[in-house]
DNA sequence: AACCTTGGCTAAGTAGCTTAGCTTTAAGGC
DNA sequence: GCCTTAAAGCTAAGCTACTTAGCCAAGGTT
């Protein structure tokens, strides 16, 4: 039995191209393991079974973005930052499209590497809405209301739920042109 | 064997209180064969699967739902209805945490009750866009841009994903105020 | 060289879905 | 009132996927 000499990164970031090829649903630890040249149970030295596995790669998945999404607003503000930054986040989405559904997990407390991750995303979106004057409670409603835009978005592309016919990037750009309408006239407050 | 004399209506109707209560991720044939008192393949007489099953669930809560919007909007327009109609889906959502991610799937067009039923929720919420002035490709794209955001927020909510210390209920007064201003000041179409 | 941690394995068991094929119920025609 | 038959139930069997238990060998450490 020569041995692979795996270890946790090197399987999960198989797990992140093989979820890419085949989609999220589909990834499963049988064909990781195929993939890997390895017996299915040989995984569990590596990571906690299926679940440890997709909390990992959610880890990683988010690191990613959130590397991208704060590559394109440096040195930008305001639309033009809010913009590039949206751009980024749907590329993301479409280059990883296995990985980009991982994204959307509450980060794991006992994982700091996916605290931490988390936390960049979430930096990078405030960052941007300071250059709207947008801080405090009004720069977290509005971090909701613009996380929950781009993932509605991208989702429902990806779902092919967008039954209407209408050009699908104009779609997007008018999304992000009326986010920066409402991040400029963001409802006080005390509202 | 005493018959219990089911049939596709009493299935799908007990899968959806089952789901309600146990959540639709943890809908399963076994469950739900158990609760109605039969062996699990017998439920292959009534649906076609578990697939056909969730397809079956859909078009139920789909339609539930495009009724409960469609009741909050009558009689009102222009923000009111707005309000009126998003407190609705997420009241729905609410009461219905198991149905609702069922909603959330692509009508199936070999179901006409299916396809019936996301066409009422899609054109009461062009109904409400009518009364800011919204039509053709506007309705299109705003249509779209409202899904989104009442379907991020619910879905966040229920994931428990608002990390951030927040009241929640303002927080979506919040979402659909700014909803509101968008809707006034859209952009141009051949923005 | 002996040790012992680690990464691999096989075997076996669980949960869930599906198909095949049989039996019985109960409705309808004669 | 019987006979036929479609429908509704059943058991048996098999599939995929995940998980646990327990064993063995590879290869570095002392």
């Amino acid at each position: 039995m020569p041995r692979v000499g795996l270890n946790q990164q090197a399987v999960v970031r198989e797990a992140a191209r093989l979820a890419d090829e085949v989609g999220f649903q589909q990834l499963t630890l049988a064909a990781l393991a195929g993939r890997l040249g390895v017996a299915l149970p040989s995984l569990y030295k590596h990571v906690r079974g299926a679940d440890g596995l997709t909390q990992k790669l959610a880890a990683l998945a988010t690191a990613e973005l959130a590397n991208d999404m704060t590559s394109a607003a440096v040195g930008r503000s305001g639309g033009d930052a809010l913009r590039a930054m949206a751009d980024a986040y749907r590329d993301y989405a479409h280059r990883h499209p296995g990985r980009y559904p991982a994204t959307q997990r509450v980060p794991d407390p006992a994982d700091p590497e996916h605290v931490e991750a988390g936390e960049r995303a979430v930096g990078a979106i405030f960052a941007v809405l300071r250059g709207y004057g947008l801080t405090g409670d009004d720069a977290v409603d509005a971090t909701r209301a613009l996380r929950r835009a781009l993932h509605g978005f991208v989702t429902l592309e990806a779902a092919g739920g967008f039954g209407l016919p209408r050009d699908v990037d104009r779609s997007y750009r008018q999304l992000v042109a009326s986010m920066d309408i409402s991040f400029r006239s963001w409802p006080a407050s005390d509202g």
